[in-house]
DNA sequence: GCGTCAGCCATACGGTGTATGGCTACTCGA
DNA sequence: TCGAGTAGCCATACACCGTATGGCTGACGC
């Protein structure tokens, strides 16, 4: 009774974290359960209350940090077209690493609103070069992660072709709409 | 025991969609449970799989006979920007009265994917009416619809502003936006 | 020595989807 | 008319879920 089930080190907050990204991509947002989890940790489930307030509390969490670590490409001086190509591909990339836990994100988009994100300061800053008015950045920035949102949720859930090179060509095609999109104002 | 609990009409796989539906639109996706949606109808959970083979089945029934069952505006003659705004405004207008229904089914596109639905050949109407050559039509479809899909998950999600003429204006610049896009091929 | 508290755990509650099997009431062929 | 078969319904049970409650242990400050 007065063992700990699990042997060595306490319980940390990152290890809880990483493991359930773990679980996600390895069996998608429904394989992680708060059980399973603590299973995996060879811990009591309720020991996780002490350091999550809840499951809910938990995704926030795993999903803020992955869109606080998104790698975003610096200004390099290069047009706005590139730059923005390189961000969209950079985006994608990164959903593509953990694609339940960006699937899950895409459906609770709170998670990700938040302004100080490397993601949403990069993106403004080439629509304004984009020549994009300065009262329209945000709603036209919103739109296209909207966008983008929707071509990878398409994607991580099977609605697209699964050869690569026809991958590669929707890709361009819809970089090639956004850019002619935005270009056209 | 011999009894039905349920007085009346036997059961229908119509009746059950509908409230099926209902649920979904009272309470999300997560307030349709098969027990709830059983009490609902007054027959025990049991009897529901009589009519439909499991909990994903009967979802994917209400999102197909929804699909199945959007009015598409009809091709009156007009420029393909004016059909295509046209069309999107339809499916917006269509996604916001069931918003679960549709949040739902855009994580799940197996079930929109079908390509007999009415939304498809309208789309692909206008794609060849814009000038979009042949081989591409389909994937520019596909792509056009990702976006939409996008951007109305992230309405339904609340990743949007509130004031609806705000919602309007976003509307706008997507519609364009994709517009502008579509022309400059 | 004592109180406090962080960390962990056992138990329990109410919810979920659904497998299994049994009961009725009907239809249909002989 | 009489079985056989079957469609429809239901009772029970199982395995799983998230988490409220409350209790234990061991470290720390006084």
């Amino acid at each position: 009774m007065a063992e700990r089930a699990r042997r060595g080190a306490p319980l940390t907050l990152e290890e809880i974290a990483t493991t359930a990204v773990r679980l996600m991509d390895e069996a998608g947002v429904e394989g992680l359960s708060m059980r399973k989890l603590a299973s995996e940790l060879d811990v009591n489930p309720m020991s996780l209350y002490h350091h999550v307030e809840n499951k809910e509390a938990l995704l926030k969490l795993i999903c803020a940090t992955a869109a606080e670590r998104m790698r975003v490409p610096p200004d390099d001086g290069s047009p706005w077209q590139e730059q923005l190509r390189e961000l969209a591909l950079a985006y994608h990339r990164n959903a593509k690493e953990h694609p339940a836990l960006w699937g899950y994100l895409h459906t609770h988009p709170e998670v990700i609103s938040h302004r100080g994100l490397p993601l949403w300061s990069a993106l403004y800053r080439i629509l304004r070069l984009a020549g994009v008015p300065e009262p329209e950045v945000r709603r036209t920035g919103d739109i296209l992660h909207a966008f983008v949102s929707g071509f990878i949720l398409a994607e991580i859930n099977g609605h697209m072709p699964d050869d690569p090179e026809e991958i590669e060509r929707n890709y361009d095609t819809a970089v090639h709409l956004i850019i002619n999109g935005l270009a056209g104002f």
